[in-house]
DNA sequence: ATTGTACTAGAACGATCGTTCCACTACAAT
DNA sequence: ATTGTAGTGGAACGATCGTTCTAGTACAAT
């Protein structure tokens, strides 16, 4: 798997400050030597730890909400899989590497928070372009409220990852998933305003 | 304001393991010793940070949910409160004390795990109670089903918090707790779903 | 065969950690 | 006036931290 691979799994699941450049060394396979021959401090690995997350984690299961046609179902496929990942997964109890991080970041670690901040826009942008898409065939709702919409899934989706470190099994996560899904398609794809208005 | 109060403000801008005893003697103003006359180590004094923030930070902007007769009104006067603190306080951008610290809990730390699952199930058991009252006058909805939006509303409120630490100004967040009680009363206070099936 | 590269295990560095201890002070109770 | 209690500032403890360094090994390229 790799020295990223394996280090980013151990940040993952126990935090940047619980774990040890010795924890590292276990962890990884690595000695010392070798880590900071690639990087140049704990924080640096971390990062490209976040960067590595991003691509190998995240993308993949992300993929289905940044299609050109996603609309509400690219959602769906993406928190479905997500739900598969909490069941089969050793996944499960970890939560998102990047939503722990930003609970314990250090007062003055600009750097870091930087890269949370682009990481939560990204998502909120993709999940905005799926709802446009999916807005697009009756035009129910402003772009404005795509936008309040797309902040709402993300927002959301921390909250279900958050829990998802703390629960035992994932009913309630499924549960969840299924009413922010029924939100959304309310307000999509029920009957458009102007027939309410105009009947 | 105390050992604790001062305790508790540190551990909840910074997290457990960011704060040293040696911040911890300067934040509160009490010497070592008398830390550690009060408190057997620096995680018993956690703890009890936990347990004050419940009690002062938490219940009094949490009392209108546990009124008998809250209903959605009370939820919404909680997150009004919440809101308020987030514009207002000097609290903005620290999320939750318990939402931060389940994200960086050490393996093996049941006694904390405990600590805040219980926190959470008195939160979810709150809110069923508000909507269970909202549910009564109609029965619009089964128990099961007051039982999965109390949920609902736990993981949301979990991810606004958690979001709230990331964000600079409320207004995304003023625009989520809209949304999600706008969610509530379209479950809890539309029309019957007995009279969508008789007509 | 030699050189260079990449890596290893682990010693060692200074710093800081949580914790304990000590001598001392302030002050209320007797 | 004496005692007891509670707390102080700070030294000191062993442990562990992130980081650096050294000596040695494996192996591909020349």
């Amino acid at each position: 798997m790799g020295l990223l691979g394996n280090a980013m799994k151990t940040f993952w699941k126990f935090g940047f400050h619980v774990v040890s450049m010795g924890d590292l060394v276990r962890e990884t396979g690595v000695s010392r030597g070798g880590i900071y021959s690639d990087y140049s401090s704990k924080r640096a690995l971390f990062h490209a730890c976040i960067d590595h997350y991003e691509d190998v984690v995240i993308k993949p299961v992300f993929a289905p909400v940044e299609e050109a046609a996603a609309g509400v179902e690219g959602i769906r496929t993406y928190l479905e899989a997500l739900l598969t990942r909490f069941d089969t997964n050793q996944n499960f109890g970890r939560g998102c590497l990047v939503g722990n991080t930003f609970t314990q970041l250090a007062e003055g670690d600009d750097e870091t928070r930087q890269k949370i901040l682009r990481f939560y826009a990204r998502r909120t942008c993709s999940y905005s372009n799926a709802l446009s898409y999916e807005n697009s065939s009756n035009n129910r709702l402003t772009e404005a409220d795509v936008e309040g919409l797309a902040s709402y899934v993300t927002i959301s989706v921390q909250g279900l990852w958050s829990y998802s470190r703390l629960v035992q099994d994932s009913s309630v996560l499924r549960q969840y998933c299924d009413m922010l899904l029924a939100y959304l398609e309310s307000h999509l794809r029920g009957t458009p305003r102007s027939n309410y208005r105009t009947v």
